[in-house]
DNA sequence: CGCTTGACCGGAA
DNA sequence: ATTCCGGCCAAGC
């Protein structure tokens, strides 16, 4: 499991838009997100790869096929990135059922992943 | 060749 | 809350 992307960034990006394809329908995942669940390549400190991989997340987006769902990749604010498409992308999101507050989505609630704690003991028993 | 820009993020003022 | 800053890499001019 220790595999690292080799040097051709086309096998980065293409192990990125695998992630995407993964997002579920009426979910998002920011860039930062995606780019943790990959390990870091070998010729960078994790550290390092914390603070770039984002932007690399970002390149790969850019570049991305037409197949694979980008609209669920944004920021880590919970809002859209800048891009020529922006609005458009809004609109996918809406059409999910995703809701836009002041242009910014609730990642507590529709970010892939974070449903981990459905769980939650929110009521003792008191009786 | 060199310079600028980009679908980022976290910390600091 | 908002603005500013630095930091890597690849592409385009």
């Amino acid at each position: 499991m220790n595999y690292i992307p080799p040097p051709n960034q086309q096998v980065y990006y293409e192990q990125i838009w695998a992630l995407a394809q993964k997002i579920p329908y009426g979910k998002v995942a920011t860039y930062g997100q995606l780019a943790q669940m990959l390990e870091a390549p070998k010729d960078i400190t994790p550290e390092d790869y914390k603070i770039y991989g984002p932007r690399w997340v970002g390149d790969a987006m850019a570049a991305c096929p037409q197949d694979i769902p980008w609209q669920r990749v944004i920021n880590s604010q919970g809002k859209i990135s800048q891009r020529f498409d922006a609005e458009k992308q809004k609109l996918l999101l809406e059409n999910e059922g995703l809701v836009f507050l002041k242009d910014k989505l609730d990642l507590k609630l529709c970010q892939w992943g974070n449903l981990e704690q459905e769980d939650e003991p929110e009521q003792a028993s008191l009786f």
